[in-house]
Formats: structure tokens, sequence, C-alpha cells
DNA sequence: GCCATTGATGACAGTTGCTGACATCAATCA
DNA sequence: TGATTGATGTCAGCAACTGTCATCAATGGC
């Protein structure tokens, strides 16, 4: 049943070949010893047994290969969001969105502190970090329109709901037990009570 | 009293040297003649009249010369929410911080158009603004902690009021009147309307 | 079993963003 | 007048990224 092949480089493996994963364990891995800037593709494409230009056929930049995965996690939540009840509010839309994805954080918590370990060392990691999130965002905002929420309305309930995913990630790495979905509660009855609490 | 001037470059501009605003212009009509992409450092910087090396003593990147004023931005926000009176609630010293650049962006509306037509056509420009917005998100952070807002109180409403600005910036920006505060207002309106709309 | 096609990779050259090091020159000041 | 300082020019070089073509294993029709 194990999948461990010998692929035709040479390269061992779980599973055959999955030159993907290659790059992204070596890239970690290089971030880790080395730090960011002074890992090159060139050293993660060796350390993967592959050449450089390959990286690039597989990320479209040096950055990206730690963010790749991003889109399942996009996936994930404007699925939930789509399937929410229809007469649930905009905000009650988004809190099923991120109640969607905690599972998948709370299985990979030793893994999401490394990697912000690294990012939190490095401003232009940073920057594609808020990139993925504005990314999502825009998502969810298109999801909330198609269930007839107006604008500024969704654009806004989505931007509240990524600023609440943010505050809850941060304090859910920063922990050790590692329980995603009570950080998001927290966070959420923290926003309502600031905005309830008037100007 | 014109400051008009010829410097030892042979080079004439409204101030004596500005090496620094003449390759913020050289940059912006590049820009918008030929593209983010087909323009290189070294045409900005022989446009300005100087060399590739200076640009970058100048610009930390080639995005920075679109965003360079962001600093000033901040410092507006920061020292309005540092004057709001004490006995604000955090969502009113936000918005006293909002406030305190509505005049600036109305003063500069065609330029911030001609700026919004080029970064919405480069994801890299897009990402450098998100990471300038979260830069300002993080200083109103530390000022509402200052004035005493725990966290994640401080965060969550520095980031809510950081949406609200985006949302009312996305709204002036695209129309012709250029009333900056009203958009804040509405925009503010809303994020507070779907909040207490509830879950 | 053979061959054409397809998809992933390697090889290589080239552009551009960006940095370090040193030289130059005008302005300033002791 | 001469030393210093600050901004710029010059040049070499690295690393990120791209275009192009060759290679080779796998696949599928015949």
């Amino acid at each position: 049943m194990s999948a461990t092949v010998i692929n035709y480089h040479g390269a061992m493996s779980r599973w055959p070949s999955n030159p993907r994963g290659r790059l992204q364990q070596a890239a970690m891995e290089l971030f880790t010893e080395h730090g960011y800037d002074q890992t090159t593709v060139a050293g993660i494409a060796e350390r993967a047994g592959l050449t450089e230009r390959t990286f690039f056929r597989h990320f479209s930049d040096k950055r990206e290969v730690l963010f790749f995965g991003g889109e399942q996690l996009e996936a994930m939540m404007v699925a939930a969001l789509r399937s929410a009840p229809p007469e649930a509010t905009p905000l009650g839309a988004i809190e099923a969105a991120l109640s969607a994805v905690t599972e998948f954080f709370d299985e990979r918590h030793p893994l999401s502190q490394a990697r912000q370990v690294i990012i939190d060392a490095h401003p232009e990691l940073q920057e594609r970090e808020g990139a993925k999130m504005d990314r999502i965002a825009g998502a969810l905002t298109e999801a909330l329109r198609a269930r007839g929420v107006p604008d500024p309305d969704a654009r806004l309930t989505a931007d509240a709901g990524i600023a609440v995913f943010r505050s809850a990630f941060a304090q859910w790495v920063r922990s050790d037990v590692g329980d995603m979905s009570a950080c998001i509660e927290e966070c959420l009855a923290t926003l309502e009570k600031v905005i309830e609490q008037g100007r």
C-alpha cells in the first residue's frame, strides 16, 4: 500500500515524483536553516533535485513557494459561504466561512508556526500574505454579492471577516493549544463589541 | 519669488534640483504612457536626468516610487488619533483619524485617479498598496493601545477602520465629485449596519 | 509491438531589479 | 584655503525571472 517509489530521476519520495511538494519541502528547510534572503531559488531547486527553471514552472515567484495552497483555503471558505442558509445575515454567512477552515488549521498547527516564523522576519513575505488575504476577501465579497448583498455592504462585511480571521490566526498561531474556532469566536465577539460600543 | 533655477546638471525645475520629485514625475509619465512592466528603472532615471543607481538611493524599489508619501498619510492619521479626546470610544478615535485625511485626498483627486489606473492594472502594485494599508493599520493599532485599548480590540478596531477607508477610497476615486468625507461616513455607517444586523 | 503525441523537465541565453564599492564634485565650514 | 560632507556617477556583479528549444518518459491509437 505504501506509495514509495523510485522515479526516473532516481529520487525517492512518498508519492511518485511530486516535484512541487519536494520544492516546498526544500524551501521550508532552507528558509529555516539559512533565512529567506540567504536562500536562492537555484539552491532550493538543487535540494529538490530539480532545476531553477522548473521551480518557476511550479511557482510564479520565489515567495509563492510558501503560499501555494492558499487557493484551497479560499475555495473552502467560498464553498461554506455558498452553502450557508439563504436567510443568514451577511455576517452570519461570513462566520460560516471562517468556521469552515478552523479544522484545516488545527491539523497543521506546527507547520503554521514554522511558516509564520519565516514570514514574520521578512516584509516581502508579509506583503504576499496580505495579498492572499485580500484575494480571499475579494472572493468572499463576490460570494456575498451573489447572495444579494449590495455594495459597499458586501465588501465591508468580507473585509471585517478577514480582519477577524487575521486577529484570530495571530492569536492561534502564538498559542500552544491550537483551538482556532475559539479564537475566531472571541475575535468576532470583540469586533461586535467595539462597533456596538459606538463612536 | 519664483524658485525656478538652473542647477549644476543643467536641469530646470520649479524647485532647485528636487531629484525625488523628478523621478516620481518621470515614473508616472512612463507608467501611464507605456505601462508599468514596459518601463525600466533605467528609463525612469534617464527621463529624470539621473542614473539608475540614484533612483535606488531615493526609493527602496521600483514600486516604491508610486507609494512614497504614504508615511505622511500615516503620520496624519496617527496624530489625529492621538489628539482625539481621551473619553472617545475606540471607533470614535478611528473615525477622527479617517476624517483627518479627507481634505488631503480631496485636494489630489485627479492625481489619485491616474495613480489608481496604474495600480489597478498590476497585481504587484496592489500588493504594495495593501502593505501600506497594513502598515497604517499597525500604527493605528499601536496608537489605540497607547490610549489604553487592549488587544485584540485595538487591532480589530484599526483593521475595521482601514476596511472602511479602503471601501470609501474606492468609491471616492471612482466618483467625479470627490467628497471623501461623505464616502467615509457612508461606509462607516454601512459597517455599523452589517455588524449590528447580527449573525 | 510500434510510432506519434503530450507533458514535464533540462539547458542556455538574456533582461532587469537591486547592491556594494569607490570616485567625483559642489556646497559648507573651520 | 583646505578639510569635510552629502549627493551623485561609474562600474562590477548577483539573483530573480523569462523565452526558446531540446530531451525524454508516458500515453494511446494502430
